[in-house]
DNA sequence: GTGCAAAGCTAATGTTTATTAGCCATGATC
DNA sequence: GATCATGGCTAATAAACATTAGCTTTGCAC
């Protein structure tokens, strides 16, 4: 891993735990195992630092749920549904970079119209879009009742990304969050999916 | 309106804006009309005015969602039920306080356990408690089927919270946004209430 | 009206912070 | 082997910041 590489990592760890403003260049520099000054040889300031973690964030976003997004698998049944669904947010909740970078947006969200936006994609706009996608599939496959795909993902996916939110805040309340989640996903099986 | 109260507005309102670690004990006094130095003769330092409007959030909270709990009238019609949602969500969104205090605590949620479980109070224990005994009622009228009415509160309330937080964070796009959650109000009344 | 506490002020302090200047080593290029 | 860019370093700077010390004013109690 590159210097610079070893940077953002260190700031996203920083950022996340102790927001931006309340993160210093020398606690990053100490992270990477360098001095402050050498920090500016890289970057040109604390704030491209920030810059950058965002614009990673948004390429990420958009190569997950940009023009050709990945919906995987279109499950077959209820109980095929939920079981991705629980690997996918399980992962979610734990990937250190992922984790991070909800904290980050999440703290930042006012600091820009940029944060804001990417924030927003990062909450609804993104997540939506992609199971819009898989529950029209579903629905062609006859699997979920014909209905507003894009409706029926807000109701899916707002729920998990509060509890993810939840987990992030405490996660010593991992399993009981999870458990939450998993009894939504029934739920919504039960209510939207055809027997 | 005293001093300590005037500091504790002025707090709010820098806080929301700029968060607490982009916020100085002089601009407080500033929007105040006082110098820095004075402001010691009401609060200890700076975490003491943060730990205050923590404190108020989490009465705010306790008053409305507490043990008796005020869920106002139960309405007789799902077309009742979301005018009567619509308003208090308006009024939410609007209210310069209660908004702030969201901004706040979201920007502040990673600072200290006691902030992390007042959001969560705020985001999800809170309101589902409180629309889990409005569910409960109208389930006991015959208005809505009998199911766990904690599971339908998350139901209901989640994509409310993530909309309002958007709403937050992208003022501009308010009108689309209370539409978005009147669809989804709608949605939730199609779904679960009884014609 | 004297005493006193509350609440304002200025000046000062000590620390932290982001950033710049300028020097040195290293390792690749010609 | 000279050149030179890259990336590290130390030292320094200038600003911002939270907080303290100590003085003054104000307004109420008696």
């Amino acid at each position: 891993m590159s210097t610079k590489e070893k940077i953002l990592d260190a700031a996203l760890t920083l950022f996340s735990e102790n927001g931006y403003d309340g993160t210093s260049v020398e606690q990053i520099a100490n992270k990477v195992g360098i001095r402050a000054p050498s920090l500016y040889k890289h970057y040109a300031g604390k704030e491209e630092i920030l810059n950058a973690l965002i614009d990673s964030a948004q390429a990420h976003y958009e190569e997950m749920f940009g023009s050709e997004m990945n919906i995987g698998r279109v499950p077959e049944s209820g109980e095929e549904f939920i079981r991705a669904e629980m690997g996918r947010i399980a992962f979610t909740i734990r990937d250190p970079v992922i984790r991070k970078t909800r904290m980050l947006l999440v703290q930042e969200q006012f600091r820009s119209e940029r944060i804001a936006e990417v924030t927003t994609m990062h909450q609804l706009t993104g997540i939506q879009r992609m199971y819009a996608k898989l529950l029209e599939e579903m629905m062609k496959k006859g699997l979920v009742g014909e209905d507003d795909p894009a409706l029926l993902a807000t109701e899916l996916t707002a729920p998990a990304v509060l509890l993810i939110a939840k987990a992030d805040r405490q996660p010593q309340s991992l399993k009981e969050i999870e458990e939450s989640i998993e009894r939504h996903l029934r739920h919504f099986c039960a209510v939207y999916m055809k027997k």
